[in-house]
DNA sequence: GTCTATATGTTGATAGAC
DNA sequence: GTCTATCAACATATAGAC
């Protein structure tokens, strides 16, 4: 009995300490691998910033590229949700600024995770498997099928349902991704929550109303729900 | 006599080769850094692409970093051109349009140059000096400025003018920048004219007019000229 | 200008004591 | 589970013969 006990105690505690080592493991590595690539990262890099020794990185991870494969994976994952606001039962104009709102707070919330998957696609996507990208096709066409019903209906102009999602994925992770110039460019040291909310609004206005001014200037973002 | 025309087309002929060297080796780094970024770029690399022994790399440029700032440099001298289209002289619908063509040309035709300032920006921006920093704030401004104007005039919505030009950066250099993952939502294997000439429609309409449907949809991506 | 050989340090990964 | 010591391969960069 004592032994027992003692013997689930002490697994309970490997497996706390396991779950507890491949986070700081993979949080080091995230901003790592998002910051320099995979070629550009070095595993002696991850260990001094997870705090632990080289040798317990490879005690965890057999190899450099299985951390980095199980990053893509749950960014993968992640991503899945943020496109359900586009959903066919949803009114346009409201969908649109939701999932625009979304993705913004999620690449904020998830800057790394956001500039691994940048860097992942600047290097030609190698490391992500036939399999995953069949999924990112196929997720994309559902929504741009959920795009083309509202242009049937009436509802959004007839653009291109693909290049008008890619704006989106465009214009949302930009901010995330490139913070660096973007800050540059307001003339700021760094990207506040305000600056993401003006950010949000500018997108929302111009993707749903057009940056020309209509012939009565209104003076609110919601100008063309009156006008219309 | 003869002997000083000898040195003369003996200095002609190593400017040439030196010419000629440089430009292979700077063609070879553009390319790989740009997938790679600076870390993940072997001077061993750089070598094999150009077609030359690594020491001769060496010979033209004396670190790594000084190929790597040679093409940054290079590369931001190439962006003010762009910008020069949203001048004040101009109708905003043409000066966008011009604008928005002239970049997506731009990035297509240089797509590693583009690619490898997207993979310094995710790298922070460590290897842009301040002063090429304020030089990108600086433009940007006097683009703001313009922006402003026409906000002034009536003749455009009033978007924050900064953030609405980050828009037209994020959404003119996406194509570019991760051309991979785009060929793969648009279910092709690479990209071509005239999938550009159909994201160049699309942003220009959605930029221009917004993406949702007036009470009577036009037909074409020049409807706001005419119902308005 | 070209290129072989090499100095000097770093890398991903492993062996094995604790 | 932890960590020192270490390996073979590979990195940037240089020396010096041609």
């Amino acid at each position: 009995m004592a032994k027992a006990k003692t013997a689930i105690v002490k697994a309970n505690t490997e497996e706390h300490i396991r779950a507890r080592n491949e986070k700081m493991i993979l949080k080091a590595a995230v901003e790592l691998f998002s910051r320099k690539g995979f070629d550009g990262t070095r595993i002696a890099e991850i260990a001094q910033v997870s705090g632990l020794p080289k040798a317990n990185v490879y005690y965890y991870f057999a190899t450099k590229q299985a951390i980095y494969t199980r990053l893509i994976e749950s960014l993968l994952a992640g991503w899945d949700k943020a496109l359900e606001h586009i959903s066919a039962d949803r009114e346009p104009r409201e969908a649109l600024a939701a999932y625009v709102a979304a993705k913004l707070e999620y690449s904020r919330k998830h800057t790394s995770e956001s500039r691994l998957f940048a860097n992942e696609m600047l290097g030609g996507g190698q490391f992500i498997s036939r399999q995953q990208k069949q999924h990112v096709r196929a997720i994309t066409r559902e929504r741009a099928a959920v795009i083309q019903g509202w242009i049937k209906k009436g509802k959004l102009a007839p653009v291109d349902p693909n290049h008008f999602l890619i704006m989106l994925w465009a214009t949302t992770q930009f901010y995330a991704d490139f913070a660096s110039v973007t800050a540059v460019t307001l003339g700021k040291g760094r990207l506040n929550g305000a600056d993401f909310e003006e950010a949000r609004k500018t997108i929302v206005e111009v993707v749903l109303n057009g940056a020309i001014a209509p012939m009565e200037p209104a003076k609110n973002s919601q100008r063309s729900l009156k006008i219309r």
